[in-house]
DNA sequence: TCGCGAATCTAACGAATTGTAACAAGCAAC
DNA sequence: GTTGCTTGTTACAATTCGTTAGATTCGCGA
């Protein structure tokens, strides 16, 4: 996929370039404008991802652009804005905008509200839905682990918390404890084998000897590690 | 269409009742929790829209709670908390959260940062006649479901509604009581497996394996998700 | 090294939940 | 009435998952 493009609409000179620049470090394909009449000819013909818009513009009023762009064209709508009035950003907000940034402010944080706008604009992070390692294939889109080949094996919900647990946390202690309370939360302390079950479940389905486990290992008296070189996507 | 289900999760008592106030006001459903296990076993049975989250919790660590939510369900997360830095915003921001809004606050700005959310969240516009996922077009017109070769398959008025329930919120968990409260409505008591024949119905329509489906998942104990990659249009 | 209590493993059980085939009621068209 | 379709209900099969209980393993001190 290509680098998604950002916009950057602002009559400051300083301002367009300081967000250039962090906005291409961070990856991001950039195009900036320096007046309203400028931009709009430019999305004629093409598409930005995100824009940012700061509404004091010299030629035309920013907030009926935003309006406009945030109606017609599906791009996401970030306002910066040196008006830091509660009312002003809530009108911003109401016509449109999906985040409203006031001046001053840190390029990282511009960056990172950049990310979170793209993020939801572009669906199916599959990323965080299979996960490789040590000759298995987890997908947790299909509840299905694969083998190396192709043998396939199903797994419950529950299991799937386990092992997304895991997978998440390689080469770590997960204590006991910590396992609980990021799984089924229940109160219960001293005699609740469950857990121990859900893992003894999940070390079957993944072949594990029971002797010598390679990729769930026990820590006597403290919780479990998971060994095995994971990686995402 | 019903309320947006929108959730507050902070452990002071005042904030709690401002934003129920506030969200209430503007015509959302609110349910709030002071504490991260009562909200994550809430969550459980139910897929709140926007997800309002203190991170300064007592009982838990905030962020990897956002983390989680942004993941695995698909709702929008917007951070509330203390902490201004730059540095916490980035980081909120960066492990999935929406929006970050720094207290004290002001509920109107609130409630126009989770309109924004619910406003890119839900598309829904026009064109509810028609969707297209995983190799199938239904046309919800013609009750019709065509297959990439083209093959036809007629649905009927109650399973089209609940694949339109499916198409509208997919990648989402949908529980039970959720489904029989936008569905038939009708006084949903506990001996009523209906639901369960409809989704049966739908499954094999679509040609599911009763063994692993790959489109309809069911989350024993909470509901159902539809894993697809849906367009509408 | 041996023994013991605590921690962990896991087979087996069973309650709760979910899947679905079969039946029956309702209804429209003929 | 008969036929065909939709849809809820019933009954039973299948699955999930926590609990129990006895076996096994671990750490540690005698």
């Amino acid at each position: 996929m290509s680098k998604p493009l950002v916009t950057i609409l602002d009559d400051e000179r300083a301002i367009r370039d300081m967000l250039t620049d962090a906005l291409e470090e961070a990856g991001f394909e950039t195009l900036s404008f320096g007046r309203a009449t400028e931009f709009e000819a430019a999305l004629k013909t093409t598409a930005p991802d995100v824009c940012l818009v700061d509404l004091s513009l010299p030629d035309k009023d920013g907030l009926t652009l935003v309006h406009r762009l945030a109606l017609e064209q599906g791009a996401s709508v970030i306002i910066i804005s040196g008006r830091a009035q509660v009312q002003d950003r809530v009108t911003g907000l109401e016509l449109g905008a999906d985040d409203y940034i006031i001046k001053p402010f840190e390029p990282a944080e511009v960056v990172a509200r950049v990310r979170a706008r793209l993020r939801k604009a572009a669906p199916a992070p599959q990323s965080t839905e299979t996960a490789r390692f040590n000759g298995w294939t987890a997908h947790f889109d299909r509840y299905m682990l694969v083998d190396d080949t192709g043998s396939e094996t199903a797994f419950s919900h529950a299991e799937g918390e386990v092992l997304r647990l895991f997978l998440e946390r390689p080469k770590r202690l997960i204590s006991r404890a910590n396992m609980q309370e990021t799984l089924g939360g229940a109160a219960g302390e001293s005699f609740d084998r469950a857990m121990d079950v859900r893992i003894s479940r999940l070390r079957t389905k993944l072949g594990e000897d029971p002797k010598n486990p390679r990729l769930i290992k026990t820590i006597y008296g403290a919780g479990y590690v998971f060994l095995g070189d994971v990686s995402w996507g």
